[in-house]
DNA sequence: ATATACCTACCAATTAGTAGGTAAGCAAAC
DNA sequence: GTTTGCTTACCTACTAATTGGTAGGTATAT
């Protein structure tokens, strides 16, 4: 991995665990064991980082969301849910989470960044469910996209609550979005 | 309002507004036009001061719980979503959902009072839906935690997620958790 | 010869927090 | 009834650390 990459990477996990206001470019240089101003090379500004690691996530989406074109219904929810079980896994919290709540301290180009990064999970969620019900094996009353909404709202707070309440948590509303789909 | 209250009362909302490593004691000093050193009269640590708005947050709780004791499950289960909406209409996320991405920022003591207040509305919703089911108001297959725990996280969510897809989608998702419950 | 990827050495702003002073109020002791 | 002591709620003035960011230099590879 370059340390373009690495850079990417380091940010990403320290905004998924401690938010974007609370990690600075000496906390990368410290672990990279390179200074400061080296970080600033590759990213200018902490907003140029924000924007690469947002532009990452993207195109990881693209990538999963390609990759499981072909497959059924139920193979492509799972790929979904799987995301939040790797982060789950890590004790982190999912990007979208962790910058909505720092949505007004960012700048605007991270902002739509991170909306039009929203905006394809939703998008991507909602086609799952169309195609699921359509093939019956999805079963739900609300619109396609409402559901999408529902069950990635939950996903999203099941990682931030589970902090507080029980990491076990996590995974009971993970089985129980699974459960109520089948139903 | 006290300064002492003004200035719990304001961190709240920068709290919630911003996150909170992104607000400073000069901010506050600033808006009540006090000097920095006055906000620390009151508040000697930036964690005295998120742990009194924990408090403050814990004691309100307390009285809507108290306060709704004796009316049916439906109300209750309005008052807890009106929190929500009241929340919605400042354009803010909920302190549990804001502090939940800061956790590993904050010092000990507040992560424990945080962790106390998340389980005290997630016990408290657990008894509404336990109460509305007995009185056949309500109807879910889970147990009365889990589908408290999904309602939650579909509050928590719907405030951060609509700062980014559409602002409607927080009010899509309200009547889509309360639909569903009647069901 | 030029781009890459680092470096040293800064800087200005912001941050949380402290030291020590003041002015007003209040209550008991002389 | 006024002096004394204590508390409250501010103030000025400061500090040490951290932050995001810059200027300009160097070694290496192409």
């Amino acid at each position: 991995m370059s340390t373009r990459e690495e850079i990417i990477h380091l940010g990403d996990q320290l905004i998924r665990d401690k938010g974007f206001n609370a990690f600075s470019f000496y906390d990368i240089s410290k672990k990279l064991k390179i200074k400061n101003a080296s970080v600033h090379y590759h990213f200018p500004t902490k907003s140029d980082l924000g924007l690469s690691i947002l532009d990452d996530h993207t195109k990881k989406l693209h990538e999963l969301i390609e990759g499981t074109a072909t497959k059924s219904p139920m193979v492509k929810l799972n790929a979904f849910l799987s995301i939040y079980t790797k982060i789950k896994s890590e004790g982190r919290v999912c990007l979208v989470g962790s910058l909505a709540t720092d949505l007004n301290t960012v700048d605007p180009k991270m902002a739509k960044a991170l909306k039009v990064f929203a905006n394809e999970i939703l998008e991507w969620v909602t086609s799952i469910l169309q195609e699921g019900r359509t093939k019956k094996v999805f079963a739900f009353q609300e619109s396609a996209r409402t559901k999408a909404l529902m069950i990635i709202s939950n996903m999203l707070a099941a990682l931030q609550l589970s902090r507080l309440t029980d990491e076990k948590d996590f995974y009971v509303i993970q089985q129980t979005v699974i459960k109520d789909l089948k139903s």
